[in-house]
DNA sequence: TAGATTGTTAATCGATTAACAATC
DNA sequence: TAGATTGTTAATCGATTAACAATC
C-alpha cells in the first residue's frame, strides 16, 4: 500500500494528465510528469511502477491509458458522495465547493444539530443530524466531513462511524485518531499557519 | 530546520500542553505528550532535543516552561496578521474562523477583486484588490491565504510576493509552487478526498 | 541500427524507533 | 539510595534518488 505522500504525487500527475488531455496530448514522458508535480522523473516512474503501471520504453506514457488507471486507483471510475456535518462557516463552504461534481464527488448532504439550519430544498439539502444514519445507511455513503467545533467533534466522529463512514476529513480544531476500520485526516487551519510562521522565521533568520 | 511533520508535531503538543495548563498541571512526561499527539515518547524528546528543550530527568517537563517555548518556536509570542484574498465561500468561511484570535492571529482583511464584496464595516473588513499591496506593505503582514478560482491563484500570488507576504495557504484546487523568497503550502480538498478515498478502498481490499 | 526512455535494482538519505547511560 | 525519566547515540526502517541494463 502506498503512503500519504505517494498518494498526493498521483493527484497532482491525474490534474496535469486532464490538462495535457485539454490540450490533445497523446503522450507523456516521465519528465513532463516530474514538471508538473514538482518531483523527480525517478520518482514519477517509481510512483508508477509500485501500482503496475507501465509505458512503452522509449516511447513514455499513452495520456490517456495513465489517465485511466490513475482515476481509478483515486476512485474517479465511480461516484463518491460525501456527508458534511455542521453547516457553520466551513461546512456551508464545502458544500458549496465548485468543481468537485466534475471530478466524480457528490457532496450528499449536510447535517446539522440545529433544527434552524435545516432546509430540504436547498442543494445539496441540509438536513437534521437524526436522520444521519439512515441517510448514509441507504445511500452506502462512505466519506464524511467534519465541520462542528471542537467539543462536538468526537462525538461526531463515533456517530458517523456507526452509521458505517469509513473515510472522514476533520476540520475541527483537535485531532481525532483514525478508529479501528476508518481514516481520518486531519485539517487544522491554526496548525497549517503555525507551520507557515515557523518555515517564514526559520528562512529569514537563516539569510 | 525541523520539516514539516515534525512542526505538526510541535502544534499538536503546544495544543495538549494549553489543555493541561486549563487542568492546572504543573509537570508533564514524554509520555504523557506522546498519547496526546498519537506519537512515540521517543519522537516527544527527539523533537524537543532538535530545539534545545530540556526538561528533569526523573521530573519530567514545567507545562508553563514547555509551552512558552514552543509558542514562541511557532510565532505565538507576538501577534501575526493574516490576509484572505477571494471572499468566496471558501475565503468568507476562513475570515470568520472562530478562535483565531485566542491563539495569536489575527485576520487583517479580506481582498476581493469584485467591487461588489467590499465593506469596510465589516470586521474584518472586505476590500479591493487595488488596495492589498498598500495594506500588507503598510502593516508589514506577512501571511495570506489564497481562496480564488484556480485560474486567478497565480496572479493573486504573484500580487502577494510582490507586496511582500512570506507564507501563503493555497486553498485553490491548482497547485502552486514555492517561489523564492516565500513559502507555499497547498490545501486542496478534492486532493484529501481522493487520498482519503484511495485509504479506504485500500484497507476494505486488505480485508 | 542508434538513440532515448523506461523499469528496476542498488545506493543514499533522512526520519523514526530502540536502547541505555546519565542523572534528578 | 533506589527508581524513574530524560537526552542522546546507535539501529532500524522507509522513502527518495541515482544509475543503468533492457528495449522500443
Amino acid at each position: 500500500m502506498a503512503n500519504r505522500s505517494c498518494v498526493i504525487r498521483l493527484s497532482r500527475y491525474k490534474n496535469a494528465l486532464n490538462r495535457l488531455k485539454a490540450l490533445n496530448f497523446v503522450r507523456v514522458f516521465s519528465d513532463n510528469l516530474a514538471d508538473a508535480a514538482g518531483v523527480t522523473a525517478a520518482q514519477v516512474r517509481k510512483d508508477f511502477s509500485l501500482f503496475g503501471i507501465t509505458g512503452n520504453r522509449r516511447g513514455g506514457y499513452r495520456v490517456d491509458e495513465l489517465a485511466e488507471q490513475l482515476n481509478k486507483i483515486l476512485g474517479k471510475d465511480q461516484l463518491q458522495e460525501v456527508i458534511v456535518v455542521g453547516i457553520g462557516n466551513i461546512g456551508r463552504a464545502l458544500l458549496h465547493y465548485p468543481g468537485l461534481d466534475k471530478s466524480g464527488i457528490r457532496l450528499a448532504a449536510g447535517f446539522d444539530i440545529d433544527p434552524g439550519k435545516v432546509n430540504r430544498d436547498s442543494q445539496p439539502p441540509a438536513l437534521p443530524l437524526e436522520e444521519l444514519v439512515d441517510v448514509v445507511g441507504r445511500r452506502e455513503v462512505k466519506l464524511g466531513v467534519i465541520a462542528v467545533p471542537d467539543y462536538a467533534a468526537q462525538q461526531v466522529l463515533e456517530l458517523m462511524l456507526s452509521a458505517g463512514i469509513r473515510g472522514v476529513l476533520n476540520f475541527a480544531p483537535i485531532c481525532l485518531k483514525s478508529p479501528e476500520g476508518c481514516i481520518v485526516h486531519n485539517i487544522n487551519l491554526e496548525s497549517e499557519l503555525e507551520n507557515l510562521i515557523y518555515f517564514v522565521n526559520a528562512t529569514e533568520n537563516a539569510q
